[in-house]
DNA sequence: ACATTAAATGTAGTAAAATTACAACTTTCA
DNA sequence: TGAAAGTTGTAATTTTACTACATTTAATGT
């Protein structure tokens, strides 16, 4: 586990000094790798003992191991989970703060996601007949985005804001249409209901939300993601990026399974946009 | 850059008593970290001087700076660098190396993000009398995401897929309007005919693109985010991202700037979907 | 082939860093 | 208030890393 995670978490379990150590590597861990254990004493106001027992509680051997974990956290771009913003966050801050939990938030996603049925969604919509993607307020851009994705492929693909259209869309749907559903909390009525005429209407239905939601339990596969919530702002955040990330794996597993030639073809519509763009001189 | 690369790479570069410490460190990096220099030269059978300038000859400081940046390295299993996806890929590989790629550009992007333009936009964002998002094609659907959040704001927002509309929207702006550009490229002509429009009228344009781009010429506000070219997939993809989250920062600097009272007031937008879905029972 | 010089490596001593043992000081609760 | 538990610091010890220098090895020219 990420130990600037843990130190933040077991705040409570530190003894005064400790919380003074704990504060001074929260605030910089980038100088404190760089630092003796003398130095950091110094710089926390603590003597030595103190900064080498902080480390043992934290299940290191030592200084120079505890060190090492430090420097491992700090290395992959994942820092902080749960950096929540405050209010007195300047600029600086909350920048950081949103760019690294939403780093933090894809790794979680990452590792909840199913491959099996990432494989097998991507076998769908390489064999679907019409693919439609609906999704509601936050969720409704992510299904703009995948409508932009597939629509390169030259694939029957269908995106509807309007919450009749995807209805009636649903209802004229048949077998071998697949119809993809976004949604955070899997919670949101009308698009339950959405789930529910694509499936009578024999179509296949692939939910993108969380797992066991009323959502999830009309679908006939779901792509469940676990991210952290966004409890913070009122506002769906990672989620909706992850959920995002999600598309580009199967628009990629998607170009994969229709192979090289298919590849060129996309390059071409590429091009076709130049015309409507200025130049790149180098 | 990766360590462990770098040994390998430079490889022609040691001496014979060096190598011997590479290919020590190579076989077993997990065991180096944890060594003193002493166990690492009885393992390598060379003397404790010789890894030491090992260590030097990689450019760092020492022993123990050579440590740090080794655990680095190792830390999350190999990074996200370059993690291209090819050909002979299987879901679980592609699933993988698109979350980590996109994780990776998050960080180029972090780092790349001016905080003084980003104060001075949300700046602009609080006191707008109208705010417009516009984005073309990949773009749209993140010019989209952006209205949904600012929707619930509870201030005038504007967002039209439509190019037609958006020449009009921007006709009819005004001082103390802000128009919000998405651009990975810049070079989308439709779009800086309408950063052109948007600025005779005395509306602030702020643009979300690429540094140095024709779009970027022609705004007074230019955030300009780095990211890595996605240049396998011809899709955009982190681009895209990068984008969204800076919806997020600049979503969270607006509320921020507004205060407490109004994040209670963001809450109750929540609870009013409530009635849209299903309770969650625990 | 041998001498001369440069490069590489190791030995031993030194400095620095981390850890331990213990003493002094706080806090807690009877 | 005073004993016990917990916390913190001082000083000594041990471990670790580094430096200076000596020795060996390799390279080059005569």
């Amino acid at each position: 586990m990420n130990i600037l995670e843990k130190i933040a978490q077991s705040k409570s379990a530190f003894s005064k000094s400790e919380k003074k150590v704990a504060e001074v590597i929260l605030a910089n861990p980038q100088t404190a790798i760089h630092s003796s254990i003398a130095t950091l004493a110094k710089m926390s106001d603590v003597s030595e003992p103190t900064v080498n027992r902080f480390c043992r509680r934290l299940d290191t051997k030592g200084y120079p191991d505890f060190k090492l974990h430090l420097a491992q956290s700090l290395a992959n771009g994942t820092p902080y989970v749960n950096r929540h913003v405050d209010e007195g966050d300047g600029p600086q801050e909350y920048t950081n703060k949103i760019f690294e939990s939403t780093m933090a938030s894809l790794e979680v996603a990452r590792q909840s996601v199913d491959i099996n049925v990432v494989n097998r969604v991507v076998d769908l919509l390489t064999q679907a007949q019409k693919i439609s993607f609906f999704g509601l307020g936050a969720s409704a851009s992510v299904a703009h985005d995948a409508l932009n994705k597939f629509f390169r492929f030259n694939v029957p693909v269908v995106y509807f804001e309007d919450i009749l259209m995807q209805r009636m869309s649903c209802m004229n749907s048949s077998d071998g249409d697949v119809v993809v559903l976004f949604s955070h909390t899997g919670r949101t009525k009308s698009l339950v209901e959405i789930a529910q005429i694509a499936r009578h209407n024999d179509a296949t239905v692939v939910g993108i939300t969380s797992a066991g939601s009323p959502l999830a339990n009309e679908c006939s596969y779901v792509l469940s993601l676990e991210v952290p919530e966004d409890t913070d702002m009122y506002m769906p955040m990672a989620s909706r990026i992850a959920q995002l990330t999600l598309v580009d794996v199967l628009a990629t597993g998607f170009t994969l399974r229709r192979g090289n030639k298919f590849r060129e073809n996309l390059k071409r519509v590429k091009d076709t946009l130049r015309n409507s763009r200025y130049e790149k001189r180098d």
